[in-house]
DNA sequence: AAATGTGTAACTACAATAGTTTCATATGAG
DNA sequence: CTCATATGAAACTATTGTAGTTACACATTT
């Protein structure tokens, strides 16, 4: 598998900047998250470039870019997935192409791993940051 | 991302199998892969163990476990991926408990996580493996 | 100008895993 | 029975992805 663990932190990272707004550090997330500030940094970069929040250069500081609810966990997936793994599973690098089999496998499965990721995806577009938020203070 | 190519292959060495019967062996599956018998007998390990194939044992050779169209995707998925990460996202190592946020946050994504691996299994399993057969033959 | 936070590059450390080698074991053919 | 051949499994290497870290230039407010 090739999905990593930054969904899961940008999820963390974004429900962060919900509950404490504007006074969101690099610094104060990655003490939430019980990490290093340039690994939220570089998360931050991803949502900021999606346009899931702002965040003010030089004095620092973070805020969401739209209201929690309207940011879906298939927002956050899409912002944080790169590009060259869009689909979420590895294809073997070379298959024999002078066999029948082999030469055509891949595109053979193309259609059921897109549908498959079409699937997680869909599902995770059914919560948004809010129904994260609200699910953690409603255990606090 | 944590799911790998074991998967896609597992699929080539099915859909080898149900084209070229029982003459097939870790070895002309290999080939067709393009990898090394040994990659490929790991693989039908875990498919035997899941009741998709049966593998002869000292002479060698293979055959599937049912026909082609009672084999889906997500038979094959669930085969392959390991108990220990069932679940296709990573969670962080260990975000901080004695922050609000970062000791409940595991526990307030589990639903939507599981939610999406289910609603991406879901899609694998309208598929089967005469589906990928079919795919083949009609590009030949 | 000073203080503080972000952006980014470069590097290290670690983990997962594909690939490989090697050999014991199982099975059928001669 | 013995030989040839295939599987099963252990052990090891090489590669890759990535979290973590360090360091520093740049931006912005006071």
């Amino acid at each position: 598998m090739r999905i990593n663990t930054r969904f899961p932190v940008a999820i963390h990272i974004l429900v962060y900047i919900g509950i404490h707004g504007s006074e969101s550090t690099s610094e104060s997330i990655a003490h939430s998250v019980n990490t290093n500030p340039v690994v939220v940094r570089r998360l931050n970069g991803k949502l900021k470039k999606a346009g899931l929040i702002c965040i003010r250069n030089g004095v620092g500081g973070t805020e969401l870019a739209r209201s929690p609810e309207q940011i879906t966990l298939r927002d956050v997936f899409e912002a944080v997935v790169e590009e060259t793994d869009r689909l979420i599973f590895d294809t073997p690098q070379r298959p024999n192409p002078d066999c029948p089999i082999g030469g055509n496998i891949l595109e053979a499965i193309t259609q059921p791993l897109s549908d498959a990721q079409e699937g997680l995806e869909r599902a995770l577009a059914r919560y948004t940051i809010r129904d994260v938020m609200d699910e953690i203070e409603r255990k606090l």
